[in-house]
DNA sequence: CATGCCCGTGATACTAATACCGGTATAAGT
DNA sequence: ACTTATACCGGTATTAGTATCACGGGCATG
């Protein structure tokens, strides 16, 4: 097992992170904001349907400065929702 | 060429992002912050020298939440640099 | 109505990230 | 000096991200 495959939660917090750039994009089409970020827009479309849930750091970064987002609140985003159970690890 | 082989920008930019983590790093080992983040030491020393220049978000994330870093921050510090080769437009 | 364009999508190809293993070097503690 | 702990390094295995190709649906135009 030396590359573990990505688990359900890490599936749904992807499709999730997906909805959320999906919704920051609003009424832009994929091709220009997939322009706008350097990225192609097959590419962005994977990770707005969740079949790239975990995209790299940069083209997270480079998507959300395209749509205005910042990176802390689309990470807290998905964090919250993924650990809702009850993440008790800090404390 | 489906997929692009990374750029010699790419490397660098993975390069400075790596340093600005073990920097933030500071005296905790590695074992420790990877525990925290959720990764395996491994992966953490790729990052940090360089060798993995395009980590997926969620690793970062996790990173940088377990050393108190802000993605933004992260992502400006590095896209700066990264821009091009020598962009000296201070006002 | 046919054609072309834009959008979104599925399939395919290829590289890169992640994780594990063994070995090595340095520093500290006993 | 031996052991322990940390970090670095090479290789290996497997999954996943990213880009190109090719297709279907909707809309405007000729």
């Amino acid at each position: 097992m030396v590359r573990v495959p990505l688990s359900p939660q890490e599936r749904e917090r992807g499709e999730r992170f997906g909805a959320l750039l999906r919704q920051a994009r609003g009424e832009r089409s994929m091709v220009d904001v997939a322009a706008a970020a350097g990225v192609s827009a097959e590419t962005l479309r994977k990770i707005e349907t969740g079949r790239a849930p975990t995209p790299a750091f940069f083209t997270v970064a480079a998507l959300a400065h395209a749509l205005g987002l910042s990176l802390d609140v689309l990470a807290a985003a998905c964090a919250e929702d993924a650990g809702q159970g009850g993440e008790a690890l800090s404390a």
